[in-house]
DNA sequence: CTGACTCAAATTCCTCGGTG
DNA sequence: CACCGAGGAATTTGAGTCAG
């Protein structure tokens, strides 16, 4: 796919079919006419009225409920960059704020307004989208995904209670703390089958695995196919 | 109303021991 | 090295309380 270059702000229209897709750009979509079903980050929510921001590379899925039309600003990554964006797709709080950008969006639209106050109108745009938000528990987890973690020692790292901990990791992340953790051993682990020649034992071992009969068996249920099947089966598609 | 917390029950996960 | 079953430990979930 080709980079964004320029800032892309028009009207569109979704069709009544499902269309999943991601790109490497921003967007902003503006319903004005009709309504928008959008499923994204785990959300799944009905759009008639406000804004919705996707980042970029984000899985997402469009359909339309009816004849729609929408006002889309496609951000390319160089507009983004600096301004340390939420990696989540997000519904916007509809206030008066984005009342008045949509106006003026809409307005340079109709006026073809030169390119620069465009430019200018989404670099003022980025202080009112939802901003990435680190967490201690969830950078140790990135950090320490092969040792032993236990919910108390992460609840501590945000001061909480550990059992509210896990409900407040889920409600950050989609995911609880274990599972979580499942998702980055997963990939570890895919990319070591891939790309080494480790033993399987070896790789449990990297992931954080005490026994190798829990790695795999975690792994098959996972992927459907145990480690070694998993190996064979890249090394036959090569 | 929301966030923080507790408790009990249910569920999931991991290890151990064993087999092929 | 891969896989299975059992048992125990850890985690998650749901319901309820309390404070701001």
């Amino acid at each position: 796919m080709d980079t964004l270059r320029e800032i892309i702000c028009e009207k569109r229209a979704y069709s009544y079919s499902p269309h999943t897709h991601d790109h490497n750009y921003s967007q902003l979509l503006f319903p004005l006419a009709g309504a928008l079903d959008i499923q994204a980050s785990e959300q799944h929510l009905t759009l008639q009225e406000g804004c919705f921001y996707i980042p970029p590379r984000q899985l997402h899925t469009y359909q339309a409920k009816n004849t729609n039309e929408c006002l889309v600003v496609d951000i390319p990554l160089k507009f983004t960059e600096s301004a340390h964006l939420s990696q989540q797709a997000a519904f916007i709080q509809w206030d008066s704020t984005w009342k008045a950008i949509r106006y003026l969006l809409l307005d340079g639209l109709q006026k073809s307004t030169d390119r620069g106050a465009l430019e200018d109108l989404v670099r003022y745009v980025q202080h009112y989208l939802p901003k990435k938000q680190t967490f201690k528990s969830i950078d140790y987890l990135h950090a320490n995904f092969n040792q032993e973690l236990n919910i108390e020692s992460l609840a501590k790292l945000e001061n909480y209670h550990p059992v509210y901990f896990s409900a407040w990791f889920k409600q950050k992340t989609g995911y609880s703390p274990q599972s979580y953790v499942a998702r980055i051993r997963l990939n570890k682990a895919k990319e070591l089958l891939k790309e080494s020649s480790y033993s399987v034992t070896y790789i449990a071992h990297e992931v954080g695995y005490h026994s190798l009969s829990s790695f795999t068996k975690w792994f098959a249920k996972q992927e459907g196919v145990s480690p070694t099947q998993y190996r064979s089966i890249l090394k036959t598609d090569k």
